[in-house]
DNA sequence: CATGAATGAGGGTTCATTCAT
DNA sequence: AATGAATGAACCCTCATTCAT
């Protein structure tokens, strides 16, 4: 019975939790860090503010961990992906194909997610950058090693596989991108497939 | 002479406004729009505060005007290698050489600049982001234009001229970030001219 | 209990509220409101600053409520006794005697009231003044009333009834700030019954 | 010609001076003390900053010297008048008139004035107050020793004249206010008559 | 345990005043 | 003598965080 208490308890504070990361999200996806004030935030989820402190130990801790979470959901879901067996080329579109999935149901989270892998992330005064960073090295690491295999196989040609991979990584972040800013004009999924073939198909032995 | 005191007193004033520039740039991208004050500004530009807001309306004005005059920088070297006459391969890995050789110059500068023109870009209440984006636009046109050619001169392959530039800026992009991370561990320069010469390859004609 | 709670909260509210207001009242009414400075205020009500600004949105805020609690408190007094009925000369000297009253027990208000109500009030971006002359314009249009009244049953002359009010104010007024100025030399009540006592029979019929 | 130079000199700091103490009386009665700076008058009269500080130690001394001369200004009109021979009752009514002519071609200055003379004057950390009093208290006296001897000729009963004075000032001021708050709906000329008669009847022997 | 009133450090900005030219 | 660039004290206000209830 203690057990079952204490796991209805767990429950019910996950879910709290989750509702304080919702409200979060938007705000912090809508205006950035600095723009956003606790208040805000926990205003939009229905708590006091104590109780908000009560969960996260200062607004960065809140801003990271709601982060971290999604990050992980992301990886979990794209490394998914990256383990299934096969020919490194076709897990490799497959790849790219669930890469564009993903995102397009978390574009809050993604903007939120670029703003800290990329370019400048001074909303923080680092951490998250490392934690965020180490995920998106390992997937950066089967990708490298799904075309270490492909070279071995004599599928492409004999170039650094890391570096195959990062120019993979921002070729198909770029159509994301022109996704995100105009999800009308710029469809990712036909795009990005197209252009990724290309840039396969150059790497791919003659 | 009225003359010369009139240019002595601009050169002046253009010497301080530089200063400020750096001062603003130094800290904007260390620490974030955010996380940078006025008076530290001023204190490292070492002028009084007030003098700073002689030169700039507000905090805004200054990292836009900053910005701005940097982006003008790099765009306007960007596209004098664009314009140059020749074949569009090669001049397409010109510009993939110089936008190397340009952002190694200013890495603070370029930092701020992909935190403005992608991803999330909180730090202003908008405004900047269009000027810069149209800047960037042209860029993009340019590049489009140069595949088009290409197609046409049937260096390439019948594809969308516009995403194989989108392809081409992100797949650059992405080693760029790399080398900013890391400037010791990757070279830019080796790395993107192969994976981009891959990508070319891939997108000409058989 | 609850309701008891929500009347102790409200009371201790209000209680605050009137710290403030005592001392914003004082500083201001000592000093203008462009010489007092909000922390000032917070310091000498023992608040920080920022529970000052829970109460008020702005100085201008806190400026105008409390002026406008004063103002409303004295022209409610001021309107009962207009309101009694009884023959307008009696009405006329109590008011007179009335006003004396309030106002003595209201030094710094007053002060401030003048400063809104007549000359020139430039404390405030204009607003309140509107506010604080539209009660006025009420006790005024009573006066009026009054001595039109008195013109009726005879007891005054056929003058302009809004005209002799507006002399009856400034007559008054005019010992207000006497006494003012110095409590001691000019007694206000004595002086000023005897002149308006004069000026009312100067208006009356012969 | 030394002298001359001097006096020409003397002559154009003068004019320098008057057209610095134009500036300041049509921005200090537009907006108020507080709410103009001495970069706005010294822009507005055509001066560099520094020039004017050479006239004036600081915007105080600006201020209160404007004023002044402003104030002494009507006070050598209105005692001009006070100071023709003639019986009491002429010679009050002719300063009333005197009053209303002076004012109406004195708005700005007169609504300055009033808020140093009355009610609140906080623009100044006193000190002028002191002075304008002074001048005040002159015409006030002259006022009163009519009043003295108009009783001493048994025009007027046997009170005391300084509360009088007083009246009188109250009476007249208060319809320069309504005048001044809207000139077409109020002429002071007509009503102030009007009401001083009233009021002098009032206090004359019967 | 949840609450939200209270706190006060810190930031952006203005403007009176000075002084080198 | 006139200028106006430079100064920096001081102000208004926000918001992350705490803690008594």
């Amino acid at each position: 019975m203690g057990d079952k208490r204490v796991s209805r308890r767990e429950k019910e504070k996950q879910r709290q939790r989750n509702e304080m990361f919702a409200a979060a999200l938007e705000l912090f996806s809508k205006k950035g860090f600095h723009n956003v004030s606790m208040h805000e935030i926990a205003g939009r989820a229905d708590f006091a503010i104590g109780t908000v402190y009560k969960f996260f130990k200062n607004k960065e801790d809140l801003y990271k961990s709601m982060l971290m979470e999604k990050a992980q959901e992301f990886h979990r879901a794209l490394k998914a992906v990256l383990d299934t067996k096969g020919d490194p080329l076709t897990v490799l579109r497959n790849y790219v194909a669930a890469k564009g999935a993903i995102f397009a149901e978390n574009v809050e989270s993604v903007r939120l997610y670029y703003a800290e892998t990329q370019g400048a992330s001074y909303n923080l005064k680092a951490g998250l950058d490392r934690d965020i960073q180490s995920l998106y090295d390992e997937v950066l690491e089967k990708l490298t090693s799904l075309f270490r295999t492909g070279i071995r196989k004599r599928l492409f040609r004999k170039l650094d596989p890391y570096y195959m991979a990062v120019a993979l990584e921002g070729l198909t972040n770029s159509f994301l991108f022109c996704w995100m800013e105009d999800t009308e004009a710029h469809p990712y999924e036909k795009n990005v497939s197209l252009m990724t073939d290309m840039f396969l198909e150059g790497v791919a032995t003659k």
